[in-house]
DNA sequence: ATCGATTTGTTCGTATGTATT
DNA sequence: CAATACATACGAACAAATCGA
């Protein structure tokens, strides 16, 4: 094997070590940093450099610059580096199995939410979008983009702007995963199938009971993700029956 | 009312029109940029200037370049987007009520996935921290650190890295909110409730029964809202009896 | 395999705008 | 108003990596 090299750019370095300076306190949390030129001189880079970093830890609220007065740490400095390094991870490393675990766990309770909140014309619209997915007739995508807008317009209604935003974002990084690309070939009958049980949903709404729209929505993302499951990867373990295996499993890796 | 001008930099302006183009397709994703003097000059900005932005758009995976090849619309930038957006509204905008919202729906499912899959040992690791949260009899901070660790360890051994980083993201936040400053001068009794609350729950986590964990750590979150609202700020509700009232909000408000 | 063209990576010098005193 | 300190911005240049002839 040989081992990669990965040659890191100068800016990229600079805002390791700059994150590292601030987790280790030795750069404390409102700080006033030293004017940009001594900064550059002191990590030995240039002003540019020294700026494409602090641009970056700027918009990740990692640091905070006022023209005219100097560069802060900022308050929440330390709470941001996490969110960066979730960020990161978002971008690329969560499992299939996180996302649609982490969907099973959400979307219900949205769907419980939204019941209650929801205007009546906010349910129509849901309606209007399940009729534009019914009458495609062929077997097209089936998370397409209806499905993606029905769940996404359901997170909304919900009124809960972070939830909303985190399914936005795992609908988006499922789209582009091999679950997505698997979904697009789905068979027409389970297809029908996952529209009427939207269609379920929205009549548990319609009747404002939201234990019924809450049960309704886990069945539907667990049975969703059963058919991935049995019909195309058996790694994908989900199902709640299994979970004592691993159970197992974590105890004998220990 | 004078209204506020916001003179946004140039960089920050470059920024939020990369992304416009992106996201009204007219950057395609996976197109190949011209080289950064010829960007540079079509926005009328320096080079520098043209590189600090990508070099944000490129940390948040939105754009992608390679030395002596060129830039590139990344090929899940859309996504990115996205999630950036997210990213923001997470270091800033989030509402309290969202975060406890947010907590109120994940953590009940996450003490039940912990209560599966968690080993003896990391049920030890709990009790651990309980005790020596326990053990400060003076009246501390009680949002403290150990009642972070004891919420933030449950998430991990839930084996969902995904909800386990947003729990971490949403604790953070609490943290530094009004919220967390008045966490802080709570009374003693209802500290020692709490600790009542975690120890029931650890109860339930040996027993391995992850419906009982799931119960409890829903009423755990939802009296300790209760507390803050009833006795803090009666903006701050949550109470699923007055959803209602919310709902009627909703209609009226359309 | 070398050379030259292309493109990003990096540096320096300089000028401008803005806020504090 | 002037002096000071700082971020913001520009332009020219060279270095390093990559690709194709």
């Amino acid at each position: 094997m040989i081992p990669k090299i990965k040659k890191l750019n100068l800016s990229n370095q600079l805002i390791t070590i700059i994150i590292e300076l601030i987790e280790t306190g030795q750069w404390e949390v409102g700080l006033k940093l030293p004017n940009e030129i001594e900064l550059a001189s002191s990590f030995n880079v240039s002003r540019n450099i020294m700026r494409e970093s602090m641009k970056v830890l700027e918009k990740f609220g990692i640091l905070s610059s006022k023209t005219g007065i100097g560069t802060y740490v900022s308050e929440n400095a330390l709470a941001n580096i996490h969110n960066m390094q979730f960020f990161e991870q978002l971008k690329s490393n969560s499992t299939v199995e996180d996302l649609l675990e982490t969907r099973l766990i959400l979307e219900p309770e949205l769907a419980y939410y939204a019941t209650l909140r929801s205007t009546d014309e906010e349910i129509e619209e849901l309606i209007s979008i399940l009729e534009s997915d019914a009458k495609k007739h062929e077997v097209t995508a089936f998370f397409h983009d209806d499905d993606f807008d029905f769940h996404f317009k359901l997170a909304k209604f919900s009124r809960n702007l972070l939830c909303e935003n985190i399914i936005h974002s795992i609908l988006d990084q499922l789209k582009s995963s091999d679950y997505g690309k698997i979904n697009m070939y789905v068979e027409q009958k389970v297809k029908e199938e996952s529209i009427n049980e939207h269609e379920y949903l929205i009549d548990a709404m319609r009747k404002r009971d939201p234990l019924l729209a809450r049960e309704i929505m886990h069945k539907h993302i667990f049975s969703r993700i059963s058919v991935i499951n049995s019909s195309y990867n058996t790694n994908m373990i989900l199902s709640k029956n299994i979970e004592k295996n691993r159970l197992k499993k974590a105890k004998t890796n220990k």
